[in-house]
RNA sequence: CGGGGCGUAGCUCAGCCUGGUAGAGCACACGGUUCGGGACCGUGUGGUCGGAGGUUCAAAUCCUCUCGCCCCGACCA
């Protein structure tokens, strides 16, 4: 391709929108193009680049047996109230009308609808297995869209579907996926890593994240060298370690301390002169379903995704103010587990290890000193719900835990029942008895591969392509195209290369020297090939890798085969 | 939705506080000199200052409303 005649419009400037570098080189490159807030134009060499992941996806998920379909981006109404989602998933769908005043959506994912088409046609265990996959775009209307195609609200993803009539072969389907998806971000040439995960929305029993490690990640995953890695939304730690001893004497049975306006743990622990470890903190939620409290230990962080999970509710949040004081009597900041009655009392099991603690009295300006876990106060429940923390014991291997940041690439979900049943995609087994269908579900993000692939990817000068995910393998540049010998070798070079089977981006423009060097640093594909005046007159080009920039003058006879030996070796 | 910020030329921004003829750099067009790491000189094109209303002799500038965008938080396959 010859850049004269292509469409490629470098920007010296960053976006003043732009946050995180691979927004800012994408756009800088020319690949993409803001069009409103997380709704992204893919201009033609965004779109190589897309392309390329794209069927890489393909023949992986192909080789992993799943069939490709595609599903439409509208989708009515009913399939999402039949499942029940049109109401619970919240304003993130798009809810669009058409001229009947009908209701429709775009579709965020397409559970409910392949659910819809597999049940229509599948009804016996013979024919099953089934698994499906698309690469389609999605509409989520985020919140607050940010960092370019990482995350938006438009987006390419490619979503896959599995069906059938047991839990080992769901879990068949579910390794095979994941291999799929190693052999994708592999090929890619990415740092990743897959993680346990939660499930979230799509709901489900198993879970794994496909994790690019990056700084920008939004994300947080706690990670060990054992081989454990959870995203912290999901992640469990050994026992940590004890409160250090209790100064001075146990009291026989808890005291009321005047403390007053300290009502953090910090401050608390302060004027108590106790470690934030023996205090108990206490935090009331408000459900969907009722109100709960939570303890964890004083230095540890409540992870409301695991309480939320564990009390079994859609949504949570912190309680307000005056319904905490009508839960616990007492005022804000002074909640303790003990004398409450009527409400949920959920504990970490740290907090059942602690002999003796400190917490709140649900009266303002005062604190229980002296509480016996178990004694005063009896948990509904006991189960894990702090925040993993960096050094806290792997729960595999118990040495510390390391705390990374990673993008979400790529998601996969054992479903079980929870769409088969409500939407009653069954079928007969052998013995003629109907049975909801186990399912899977399998998510990966295009749009966002690609960001995370130049977030891992560039250097202050631009971007430096992976080559599976070069929007083209060699730049050739004509140094000074109006100079007849170098315009000649430099179209015949041009000529042999995309002979020899080269993507080649020549760069043919009638610019400086430098303009076309930081340009070709900037879109950065994986080779560069330089024809210039005074290495024509000595029969060479120029050849550098764009990794590490090594110039490597070359005969030009020889330069299509130097080329394709540098490619190989990136 | 809460807190903060920004909308002025294709892009990045100044001007606004303290009202008085709309600016710079880059880009673009033309001429000339240049040409292996974002050249230089000259000439030129280009903006209803996001929109609506108000105050004023006079509004990019002050006030009100509104739309869009960005950041932090909560949220999130």
């Amino acid at each position: 391709m010859r850049w004269s005649r292509y469409f490629l419009y470098t920007l010296r400037d960053n976006p003043s929108d732009a946050e995180v570098v691979s927004h800012q080189l994408l756009a800088r490159a020319g690949m993409i193009d803001k069009v409103a807030a997380g709704i992204y134009t893919y201009l033609p060499l965004g779109w190589r680049s897309i392309d390329k992941l794209s069927r890489i996806i393909r023949e992986e998920m192909n080789a992993a047996g799943s069939v490709e379909v595609v599903m439409p981006c509208i989708q009515p109404a009913e399939l999402w109230q039949e499942s029940g989602r049109f109401q619970k998933y919240g304003r993130e769908l798009l809810r669009i009308k058409d001229r009947h005043d009908r209701d429709f959506c775009f579709g965020p994912t397409h559970e409910e609808v392949i659910t819809d088409f597999v049940r229509r046609r599948v009804t016996s265990y013979r024919q099953l297995p089934a698994n499906l996959y698309q690469i389609q775009t999605k509409f989520r209307d985020e919140i607050r869209p940010r960092f370019g195609l990482m995350r938006g609200r438009e987006f390419l993803m490619k979503d896959a579907y599995s069906f059938h009539s047991s839990a080992g072969s769901l879990d068949e389907a579910y390794r095979a996926m994941e291999n799929a998806y190693r052999r994708v971000f592999d090929r890619c040439e990415l740092s990743y890593t897959a993680v346990e995960a939660d499930t979230g929305n799509i709901g489900g029993s198993e879970s794994h994240e496909f994790m690019v490690l990056a700084d920008t990640g939004e994300d947080a995953v706690a990670a060990c060298e054992c081989g454990y890695g959870a995203n912290v939304e999901k992640a469990t730690a050994g026992a940590i370690a004890p409160p250090p001893p209790w100064p001075g004497k146990v009291p026989a049975k808890p005291e009321a301390v005047h403390t007053p306006g300290a009502s953090s743990v910090p401050d608390v622990a302060a004027f108590l002169k106790l470690d934030p470890a023996h205090f108990i903190k206490t935090m009331i939620v408000e459900t969907d379903r009722e109100f709960a409290i939570a303890l964890v230990r004083g230095d540890d962080e409540i992870n409301e995704v695991k309480l939320k999970n564990v009390l079994d509710a859609t949504h949570i949040q912190l309680a307000a103010e005056s319904k905490v004081e009508q839960v616990t009597g007492g005022a804000m900041g002074f909640s303790g587990p003990v004398g409450l009655k009527g409400i949920r009392i959920v504990a970490d099991p740290e907090v059942m290890r602690m002999t003796v603690a400190a917490a709140g009295a649900n009266r303002a300006d005062y604190h229980l000193v002296g509480v016996v876990p178990g004694r005063e106060f009896a948990p509904d429940l006991v189960a894990d719900v702090r925040k993993a923390r960096a050094g806290d014991p792997c729960p595999r291997c118990g040495a510390p835990l390391v705390l990374k940041r990673g993008i979400e690439v790529g998601h996969i979900f054992k479903l079980g029942t929870k769409y088969s049943e409500p939407m009653a995609c069954n079928f007969l087994d052998e013995k003629g008895e109907t049975h909801p269908m186990m399912m899977g579900c399998y998510g990966l993000g295009v749009g966002r591969t690609v960001a995370a692939a130049v977030e891992q990817n560039h250097d202050a000068a631009g971007i430096i392509w992976p080559r599976p995910l070069a929007p083209f393998e060699v730049e050739l540049i004509a140094l000074n195209p109006d100079v007849p010998a170098v315009r000649d070798a430099a179209e015949k070079l041009y000529g042999d290369l995309q002979g020899a089977g080269c993507e080649v981006f020549y760069d043919d423009r009638d610019e400086r020297p430098g303009v076309k060097f930081n340009d070709a640093d900037l879109v950065g594909f994986p080779v560069r090939v330089v024809v210039g005046k005074k290495g024509v007159e000595q029969g060479q080009a120029e050849l550098s890798l764009r990794r590490d920039k090594v110039k490597v003058p070359t005969a030009l006879p020889d330069a299509v085969a130097k080329t394709r030996e540098l490619l190989s070796g990136v």
